[in-house]
DNA sequence: TCTTGACTTTGAAGTTACTTCAAGGTTGAT
DNA sequence: ATCAACCTTGAAGTAACTTCAAAGTCAAGA
């Protein structure tokens, strides 16, 4: 039996997190004591932990919400499992690119100023002043 | 004289967001008409262009805020936009990295599942119900 | 026993950058 | 006149929490 603050440390979260997560129905509601504090056992911590690792690989509450019915449906195939994962792969992978995108502008932006001149002839700021930006 | 929809499409934003723009202050209150339309001038459509431009580069409102500043000061030295752009890529690079890593570990988790099997034998929920999930 | 500090509870508000909505006024064309 | 397509405002919704205030609880030391 832990304390909300014991399960968090044990969980690697706040214990505001742990809130939230019954809040929104994620994690059920946690048995209480006389003195209105949550108790935990050891099921409830991993339970918990196995929600924390599933953010931590970027999916939403309500994807892990998802992943916690179908774990809690043994003998269903786990094909809805491996969709899941893969859409998140293809999300992030989907961001990276995006982001590299980004990166690749912020360096370009970079090579036009040496950083040794009046702002009036900075050429990054022309470049981010220029209307014909989108051409580039 | 641009009525706010013209000026949303000539900067490429919605009209919502110049709203926005103009209560957090990013840009100053348009001028307006006695039917308390808001309108804007070439240059106005300029400087908002600007800041879509800037906010496509991933930078903050605040960080926009600072670049407009600096804009508006044409004889300080410019070293400040560039430590600005330098700050924004090494934040996308970063974030490019974590989600790299994120990736690497989603294709891990897919690599542990053909997608044939019930739940109860699924490697991919074993391995995210497994609690030395961090050694790995 | 008393006190102190660390814990717990709740609901509400703050965060980021917007978008959406409701309710109502304006404009321009047919 | 009427109609669509604008415009206005303030408030609420979005994602996933975090922070806060006010108040109750617990355990340990003096
Ligand atoms: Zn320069
Ligand atoms: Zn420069
Ligand atoms: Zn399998
Ligand atoms: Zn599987």
């Amino acid at each position: 039996m832990f304390t909300i603050a014991q399960a968090a440390r044990r969980a690697g979260c706040p214990a505001s997190t742990i809130r939230y997560y019954e809040r929104v129905r994620l994690l059920p509601s946690a048995r209480r004591g006389t003195n209105d504090y949550r108790y935990y056992e050891v099921a409830d911590i991993e339970r918990l932990a196995f929600v924390n690792r599933a953010r931590q690989l970027g999916f939403s509450i309500d994807a892990v919400a998802d992943l916690l019915r179908l774990a809690d449906h043994p003998h269903s195939p786990c094909d809805g499992v491996d969709t899941l994962i893969a859409t998140q792969l293809h999300s992030v992978e989907k961001r990276i690119r995006q982001l590299q995108t980004l990166a690749a502008r912020l360096r370009q932006l970079q090579s036009a100023c040496d950083g040794e001149h009046p702002i009036r002839e900075c050429g990054i700021l022309a470049a981010l002043s220029d209307t014909r930006w989108n051409e580039a």
